[in-house]
RNA sequence: GCUCGUAUAGUGUAGUGGCCCAUCAUAAAGGACUCUCAUUCCUUUGACCCGGGUUCAAAUCCCGGUACGAGCACCA
């Protein structure tokens, strides 16, 4: 091989040069039977509660499907359930806002399933009448029992007109919850146990579960399943791609049965596998809330959530959490990532325009010694010079340092002086810059205010008191604390780190 | 247990039989620039789960194994 090659170096060097490489992917694949401008795409949580960093995968991944094909973008509530997943009033506006957010639009349409229950009513009762669903008031055991050994349930075989009539008798209240359920009728002896005669619709009693939206309430018993609620939608709304994570894989299978018995075609499907967030291991809704009610968080945007609320208010970037999600794309496989993936695209969202600032952690005072000039000038952004300076000026020579650095005995004030370090003195050695003194940060007294640096780590919500530049900067703003790090100025003048670190295990 | 799905560097990802001694990002290490431990730039390390088969040719197709995940709810 190698004497080979040395015959090739000799006889024709170009054929040991590297090929181009084949051009990369660039962003999504090609959804399969799309036309340009026809696509319609939807996004459907349960407003169970705010948004959380999954979610994002959908809006973004959805979003972008629009954008290449010019498409529609649906975002639906499935708020179906009343006791098990109950969904929050505050949540439907809170959705909508965080999808815009995050999408940079409004979703060309919203669609609340709790409002269209009628529309499922008609189509449970033409699957009765043509013979393919049928009212079973079997018990959920019953049935389990009759799904294992292939079994028919003896409600299978009753007369269109007989499950009519006791589709009545639920719509009327005749049954508790679990004394009937209306199922699509499929075969018994399909290889997937999960697909046989699977249900479509169930009773919920609403006068004790009464579903939050008050144009709603206790109004009806009769409430559709996920797998039936969302197949009728999709057809109703002319869905004709949807992506969603895998463990969704025998929904439609389940919808694709109940689509043959309609007639209807069903839309191309594509699958995401499993994420969980190294830092956060994996995280739902429902036991979020749970945490929230118990006070072990301090509402959706606690910090240490995986809310989008939460995220926002850290100070990360719809457009870093865009790329993140465009980055992994669309692949079956599960998935661990870690969050520093999702800092690195921040920090390029936010570097160029986060105004520098000074925060001296753990402040300490030292008194200033020796000739300097009254004022300092120290770039706003160093790569910016566009964004103006910061100016300091001495009323008093006193100076904040950080614990951390005055052990050091002699530094380099950034941009300022070269000082020797006793005795809570700092003597100036040099307004040049002369020695290769470590650079630390700093604060003139005048110019800086007691502040709070607000940090998640460990899961734990530390506070660090400090002496911090005073500024004019809006709560919102992302600044970069020199030495420390990006974050992001809080409604009450705090400041919340953007990225938080962990400390290894 | 049954059914379905997935396996490429530490983490993600590209790759659909020959452009592959495998892409890109991120992480790590080193370096350049810099009056920040930031930004930017450069360099290096590092992978096709295992075993068979088909083929002139396999990361790619087939079979078997293994691992991991999901579904088997009157939740979404």
């Amino acid at each position: 091989m190698d004497h080979l090659r040395s015959i090739l170096e000799n006889e024709a060097p170009h054929l040991l040069e590297k090929r181009s490489t084949k051009p990369r992917k660039e962003g999504l694949t090609e959804l399969t039977n799309a036309t340009q401008g026809e696509v319609v795409l939807r996004f459907a949580p349960n407003p169970n509660g705010p948004l959380s960093f999954g979610h994002a995968r959908g809006l973004v991944i959805n979003n972008t499907y629009r954008e290449m094909y010019d498409g529609v973008f649906i975002l639906r509530f499935d708020d179906t359930d009343t006791k098990v997943k109950p969904p929050m009033l505050e949540a439907y506006e809170q959705i909508v806002e965080e999808a815009t957010w995050l999408t940079g639009r409004a979703p060309d349409r919203v669609v609340i399933a709790s409002d269209r229950l009628e529309h499922y009513y008609k189509h449970a009762e033409q699957m009765l009448e043509n013979g393919f669903g049928y009212v079973c008031r079997c018990s959920a055991d019953a049935f389990r029992e009759h799904r294992q050994a292939k079994t028919n349930c003896p409600c299978r075989d009753q007369s269109p007109s007989d499950n009519l009539t006791l589709w009545k008798g639920m719509l009327k209240g005749a049954y508790k919850p679990g004394d009937a359920v209306v199922r699509v009728k499929t075969e018994m002896d399909l290889k997937n146990p999960a697909l046989r005669d699977w249900p479509a619709l169930r009773i919920q009693d609403t006068k004790a579960h009464p579903h939050p939206r008050p144009e709603v309430g206790s109004t009806y018993d009769v409430w559709p399943l996920l797998d039936f609620q969302s197949a009728v939608e999709d057809h109703l709304q002319g869905v004709t791609h949807i992506v969603r994570g895998k463990d969704l894989m025998d929904s439609t299978r389940k919808q694709t049965l109940l689509y043959e018995h309609f007639g209807w075609k069903y839309p191309e499907t594509l699958y995401w596998g499993r994420v969980k967030v190294h830092e956060w291991g994996g995280f739902s809704t429902s036991q979020m809330r749970k945490d929230i009610e118990a006070g072990r968080y301090d509402g959706w945007n606690d910090p240490r959530l995986p809310t989008l609320s939460a995220l926002k208010d850290r100070g990360i970037q719809a457009k870093a959490l865009e790329q993140f999600w465009l980055e992994l794309g669309i692949t079956q496989k599960d998935i661990s990532v870690p969050l520093a993936t999702l800092y690195a695209h921040n920090t390029k969202a936010v570097d160029d325009d986060a105004p520098r600032l000074s925060f001296v952690r753990n402040a300490v005072a030292f008194k200033l010694e020796g000739e300097h000039p009254t004022e300092v000038k120290v770039p706003v952004h160093p790569n910016h010079q566009t964004m103006g300076w910061r100016t300091w000026k001495f009323s008093e020579n006193a100076v904040w340092l950080e614990a951390d650095d005055i052990e050091k005995m002699d530094v380099r004030l950034k941009e300022f002086a070269d000082v020797e370090l006793h005795d809570n003195e700092a003597r100036i050695t040099s307004i040049e810059r002369h020695h290769s003194h470590p650079v630390i940060h700093w604060l003139p007294a005048s110019h800086a205010s007691e502040g709070i640096l607000l940090e998640t780590k460990n899961n734990q919500i530390q506070r660090i008191s400090g002496q911090l530049e005073h500024h004019t900067h809006e709560a919102g703003t992302i600044v970069q604390l020199e030495r420390i790090g990006y974050a992001r100025v809080m409604d009450d003048g705090s400041l919340m780190v953007c990225h938080e670190t962990t400390d290894e295990p």
